[in-house]
DNA sequence: TTGTATGCGTTATCAG
DNA sequence: CTGATAACGCATACAA
């Protein structure tokens, strides 16, 4: 493998030079410019970027936290995401948490260990102050997710509020006992979720069965699995709330080998807006995000943080969402209210 | 941030010995150890990776190359890659080519400047001679995607049969008038399932009708043009071929907005047994892959090339697909044969 | 406009 | 068992 040295040596001038050309930088004439072009070809030279890499302290690689790349929604922001990062020149790595939270403390290192420049959570698993430290480190920006206590720039939708029009909605079709099922882990996100989910309720005076509350769906089996939990033991359910398109479909599909109709029987909203939404009989209403705008925006915060290192001031961008509405909620308002 | 330097001196020893302890290596007494130990905790140290790098000559990371991160396939290639990859100790980088000659060669410099110790291609766009310098400066794998000629480790499946058990499936079903629709770039692989696809109609002594071949097809939105292409323009078709599971359902989407019956007008298979193919009404005939296990073990053959850099021994495993028999190609078969 | 010298943070070699 | 010293390959102040 060429270095530098080696070029410098053909060329017939010294390493310095040489490095200038490859930065391009000024003060070299056209003539030894050429000279040591050729000697880069002939040698195949190419810099090394780990020894760039100590040299400028400068990585040119971020790393992207999830639970899973085969969450849909994970997937179209990671995709947006490199897509953005590499325009700009940069790296991505992707690292799955799969929602534990020492695999998400283990990627933070990457941060520490100057493996990368900074780092974009989409998700948050662990206690902010756990976080805080790694701050010290390098930029890191939330996606998706938020800490309202957390000096760090954030890029993500209202998901109080766009709960509150899915669950308004649903009321508006005539549902009265309506059940909420969400996703793994507490976050910031999901909480925010079921408020605006209680506010609706509350605001129409209708009761919140708590009973009626699921926490562990994320995917299409747990879906299934809801279906029969709540067909089961609520036979009175008349509405579903899911906090994602997968598990809404997973309630359909099973709904559809059973005697319930949807939403005849049970009307059912998702999230996110997935192709899988719109293919499923009865398609989905669901809750549609800027994920590709908001993906690219939180690159290009990470990005102007790592440029600027000084100036750290915090940013916040709330993006807003669009509810659906498709066949698993549409029926006919029972004359009720 | 503190180094090692800074570490010895606190411990009052030599950045030698620190180095000894932070690589456990043998030869130091425990209480020394102890001492030096105690010094990285106060100053919060660790070692700076972009050092190692240089020294050792090795960066812990490899590149995977696919087209897109949200194409399911792929997605789920990738998903399981990293969990492999991460338990041996490296990083991944993702890489969408998004089917572009450019980017694919531009990735592949990693591997030249040294950002990365292997690749693994999981799709092919360049001429394989545009490829083979790069095998010069690190080890590539190819999952999926083969090139026969080429002396590198593969790992796929026999898509030449999976195709011709698909094929001969959609003829045992009555079918007679089959249009097949596959994706994007000439793969190696898109050629072996078409050779399946013509070896079944030969064998049954069917037209190949190479009018009704259309090479565009690779998401939901392809399906659908798909489904208008043919369905006007070859009234005639009773069964199609697909290349994935996302085209069939677009194809089933509409077919479902129109008066076509499938799979009673039209049996349809799909490819790669995503979740969509189950939850589609009717359920998606597809091919299952081992998805898993073809992507854990194209990690171990690349992990293992890196360590032993002198054995350049290229290897090359093919899994077992299955066809998968669902709603969207069972029909009454005809009384024709 | 060009070159010299130095250091980025580690690890390996070799001498003690 | 421990430490001084030399690379790894590059970029940058500073000198010429």
């Amino acid at each position: 493998m060429a270095t530098i040295e080696d070029v410098a040596k053909l060329a017939g001038l010294s390493r310095t030079t040489v490095s200038r050309v490859i930065n391009d930088q000024p003060y070299v004439t056209e003539e030894k410019k050429q000279r040591i072009i050729q000697a880069m070809k002939q040698l195949g030279y190419v810099p090394n970027s780990s020894a760039r890499r100590l040299r400028s302290q400068k990585t040119e690689t971020i790393a992207v936290l999830l639970p899973r790349v085969t969450n849909p929604f994970y997937g179209n922001l990671i995709e947006a995401m490199e897509e953005r990062a590499s325009e700009l020149g940069y790296q991505v790595i992707v690292c799955q948490t799969h929602d534990s939270k020492q695999k998400e403390l283990d990627y933070l290192q990457l941060l520490h260990t100057k493996q990368v420049d900074g780092v974009v959570m989409t998700s948050v698993i662990n206690e902010w102050e756990e976080i805080e430290p790694f701050l010290q480190s390098g930029p890191i920006v939330l996606c998706n997710e938020y800490r309202a206590e957390s000096q760090v720039s954030m890029v993500h939708m209202d998901h109080r509020l766009a709960a509150y029009e899915s669950t308004m909605h649903l009321i508006e079709q005539g549902c009265r006992r309506i059940a909420y099922v969400s996703g793994g882990r507490e976050s910031h996100v999901s909480f925010e979720r079921k408020l605006g989910f209680t506010e609706a309720l509350q605001e129409k005076a209708i009761t919140f069965h708590t009973e009626m509350v699921i926490d562990w769906a994320e995917n299409v089996q747990d879906g299934q699995r809801a279906f029969y939990d709540l067909t089961e033991n609520f036979p009175e359910v008349d509405g579903i709330f899911t906090g994602s398109d997968e598990v809404a479909a997973g309630i359909i599909y099973e709904a559809g080998q059973s005697a319930w109709k949807i939403p005849g029987d049970i009307a059912v909203t998702g999230f996110d807006n997935q192709m899988l939404s719109l293919l499923m009989v009865p398609s989905i209403t669901t809750i549609s995000q800027p994920v590709r705008e908001m993906a690219e925006k939180t690159i290009e915060v990470l990005y102007s943080q790592i440029v600027h290192k000084k100036v750290y001031q915090p940013s916040r961008y709330v993006y807003d969402h669009h509810l659906l509405v498709r066949n698993s909620s549409k029926r006919k308002t029972l004359s009720f209210q």
